[in-house]
DNA sequence: GCAAGGTC
């Protein structure tokens, strides 16, 4: 029997399906709840093609270093690490299978990991077969050319790259979990609160807190901007701005200011036109799509579970590559032709008339798999809406990367306010989209036309009006989720599959709330503690380090037992630093944990307010005074208590965030004003005779009735959206488009075909119909998360 | 109860 083993079942149905030179039998295992796919292929006369799921083993530290007090934290670093069962099912199914192999093909994903997939596959079969013969398949995309190709030209297991594979499994657990146990049992957080520390989770921190500090360093800086607005002769009106986008002098700007007179006069000096060409953007990559579903809003975690889903269902390409680049075997025209007889039929056509299909591509190639692309056309209907955003958007990117560059008509017109010794220059910036190009197939934020009346040189015009603005100079802005990855992605840290994750990771260990993300007082303490130390397990260049070693150690140029003893030599060293400071550093971790417990000041006696717990274990907000002040207000019973940065005006205290793992956080919002509003209502159901309801219940209905409140500001209905009369109304009801729902749905230009009204002004109202649809949804999904 | 990497 002739065995292939791949990363993941979809792999082996697909290469099962362009290997079989017959029929493909699908092979159900009922007792090892796995299936195969059988048939005769190149002299055997049975092949059965497996899929594992991802690793199916994992390495870890023998039972009885469990004992988080029993064993030190150093202890770990020269521990044993045992093998491990991560798929029970997979791994007894494989030594079951492969028994009876003559042959294994390792057909894993062609990267280092799919390496050591394959090697530990490998080693399980060779468990119960020793004598099995093996090879290897290498291939870049699931398709005939690819596939028929790798098999033609079988090569050898690279045990090389295997190992530095497992290298990488080593150093990971043996530095992340020593230090974990390390920082936890100093800060004495143990069980589900501990404290974690990694290779990649421990930098990716950093960067937050780093960027924190800066915004806490930062000393804004006054400025002033001044703008005018103008009129032609023909009485079109513009505003422009003083030539210097910031006036950091408070008496220039008084200057500027009152030189420019309402009634007064102003001439054209200068007009610069120009032509700018923008290119079409690069194939998506996991990072690239991230981003961009990101930039509509859709928040990471979203896009990773809906692109999965469209992925099973078969809509979409495989999610998880580094590249962007298309690989040869792709063939790109039918996956456009396949959108014939779609809603994006126009856009298909249009591609397919041009002379040539040339794409875009990026700086990255991966030779596991191909860019993110559509891989199968798709209705509205087949999906659910959001899911159908994320599909369009991945349709759109692909169909943009084969069209031509959008063409801008630029200007720069200079404006002289007054003359001679008066004389102020100011100016106005104009564009216009000349030619759409890629933009047309991919409209995300597309920068709105700016447009100008004609002008020309020596025009006189009149000053209408003046404004005069006071600003500041703002600090470096918070990393949101898309920013975060693509930062994570620049400087090497995680991989495209885990990057989402680690993210995740940080937010439930209360490192990081918030969107954008900030850090908590205790990740300050653990990022400092950790650049104290251990700078390295901070630093990205720990994973740079060990990318070197890993290519070192692939190519045969030294062992992996060499780079596993130096790493562990290493981190002995930094542990006899730390444990010389246990005391010291136990003290600052301390002290982050109670920062981030603190509310506020006592309104009776000045005291900090701190989250505290009761005997019985309910947590409140309590005055540090005690037992000699005794102020105290009540929390909710369960969920983390995260403090924000936002104050509450009136009680002078931070308002209170409550996150619980896999509900949307609440905003809890001041204590102090919960407390009231709660006691009110209980004064008013006294007076009535009623029962008062638990505080924790009248809060979340007050959120509740809050959230009730905002809906209503969203249009429910058509005539409920800004800009649209009655006249349209009519127009589009004569069309069938009458709820908010149809206009969702339509196709713009269609609609305008129709109806006669403009594409922009449809785009518009479009526009605020998904966003009330999207804000529906929402407001649905969190009152079932409560 | 520890990491990061696959996959679902």
């Amino acid at each position: 029997m002739y065995l292939i083993v791949t990363e993941k079942e979809t792999a082996a149905k697909r290469i099962a399906a362009i290997l079989a030179e017959n029929k493909v039998k699908k092979v159900r295992y009922p007792k090892l709840g796995v299936e195969t796919y059988e048939f005769a292929y190149g002299g055997h006369e049975r092949t059965v093609v497996m899929g594992l799921s991802g690793h199916v083993v994992g390495i870890d530290f023998p039972k009885e270093y469990n004992n988080w007090q029993k064993n030190s934290a150093k202890d770990l670093i020269d521990a044993d690490i045992i093998v491990t069962t991560t798929n029970k099912k997979i791994v007894t199914a494989l030594k079951v299978i492969g028994k009876d192999a003559d042959l294994v093909t390792i057909a894993t994903d062609y990267d280092r990991e799919g390496e050591l997939i394959g090697v530990e596959a490998l080693s399980l079969i060779q468990s119960v077969n020793p004598k099995v013969k093996f090879n290897r398949a290498l291939y870049s995309a699931i398709t005939p050319k690819d596939i028929t190709h790798a098999f033609e030209n079988l090569t050898t297991v690279n045990f090389n790259l295997a190992d530095a594979g497992h290298s990488r499994e080593v150093i990971d657990l043996v530095w992340g979990a020593s230090l974990t146990r390390y920082i936890s049992l100093c800060a004495g957080r143990l069980g589900k609160l501990f404290l974690s520390v990694g290779r990649v989770q421990s930098p990716t921190l950093a960067l937050i807190v780093e960027r924190e500090k800066e915004r806490e360093a930062f000393v804004p800086v006054d400025y002033w901007e001044i703008e005018a607005t103008l009129e032609t002769k023909k009485k079109e009106s513009f505003v422009s701005e003083y030539h210097l986008n910031r006036i950091f002098e408070k008496e220039v700007a008084e200057r500027i200011f009152k030189n420019v007179i309402v009634g007064g006069f102003a001439k054209v000096a200068a007009v610069e036109a120009k032509e700018r060409k923008e290119k079409p953007p690069i194939p998506f990559n996991t990072t690239e799509f991230y981003v961009a579903a990101n930039a509509i809003g859709i928040s990471v975690n979203n896009a990773k579970r809906m692109y999965q889903t469209l992925y099973e269902a078969g809509y979409l390409s495989y999610p998880r590559t580094d590249s962007t680049i298309y690989p040869e075997s792709l063939e790109l025209r039918s996956l456009i032709e396949m959108f014939i007889g779609t809603e994006f039929e126009v856009y298909a056509k249009k591609l397919l008339k041009q002379k040539t299909l040339t794409p875009t591509q990026g700086k990255k190639e991966d030779p596991a798999h191909p860019p993110i692309h559509p891989v199968a056309p798709a209705k509205r209907s087949d999906m659910k809406e959001d899911e159908w955003k994320v599909y369009e958007l991945v349709v759109r990117r692909f169909l943009a990367t084969f069209a031509g560059e959008a063409e801008w008509h630029t200007l720069r017109v200079n404006i002289d306010i007054n003359e001679a010794e008066n004389k102020e220059e100011f100016k106005v910036n104009g564009s216009r989209l000349t030619d759409e190009g890629w933009r047309w197939y991919y409209p995300y934020n597309k920068p709105e036309d700016r447009l100008l009346p004609p002008l020309s040189e020596g025009d006189v015009l009149k000053v209408t009006h003046k404004e005069f603005y006071e600003k500041e100079t703002q600090p470096p802005s918070r990393y949101g989720q898309g920013r975060l990855i693509r930062l994570m992605d620049d400087l090497g840290l995680g991989t495209k599959a885990t990057r989402a994750d680690i993210i995740n990771k940080l937010i439930s260990r209360y490192y990081i709330h918030g969107n954008p993300l900030q850090p908590t007082k205790m990740a300050y303490a653990v990022v400092d503690t950790l650049e104290q130390y251990t700078p390295t397990i901070v630093k990205p260049e720990m994973t740079k380090r060990l990318e070197e070693d890993m290519d070192k150690i692939s190519e045969g140029k030294i062992k992996e037992g060499d780079v596993l003893a130096e790493s562990r030599e290493m981190l002995n060293i930094i542990f006899e630093d730390l444990e010389k400071n246990s005391e010291d550093i136990a003290k600052s971790l301390q002290s982050g944990l109670l920062e981030d417990k603190i509310v506020g000041k006592c309104q009776l006696c000045d005291s900090d307010l701190i989250i505290r717990k009761s005997k019985k274990g309910s947590r409140f907000i309590g005055c540090s005074g005690y037992p000699d002040c005794s102020y105290s207000l009540p929390l909710p019973r369960t969920g983390q208590v995260v403090v924000t940065d936002k104050m509450c005006d009136e009680h002078k205290m931070a308002k209170i965030k409550i996150i619980t793992e896999g509900k949307r956080p609440w905003e809890f919002g001041c204590p102090a004003c919960n407390f009231n509003d709660w006691e009110r209502q209980k004064e008013e159901a006294d007076k009535k005779g009623q029962t008062m309801i638990p505080f924790g219940e009248a809060v979340k209905k007050a959120q509740a009735r809050a959230k009730a409140k905002s809906k209503s500001e969203t249009p429910e209905t058509l005539s409920d959206i800004k800009g649209l009369g009655e006249a349209s109304l009519k127009k589009l009801n004569d069309a069938k488009v009458e709820t908010i729902e149809d206009l969702a749905a339509a196709n713009t230009e269609k609609l305008a075909k129709k109806t006669g009204i403009s594409v922009k002004n449809l785009d518009k109202w479009k526009e605020a119909a998904n966003a009330a649809k999207a804000a529906k949804a929402t407001k649905e999904e969190s009152d079932s998360n409560e």
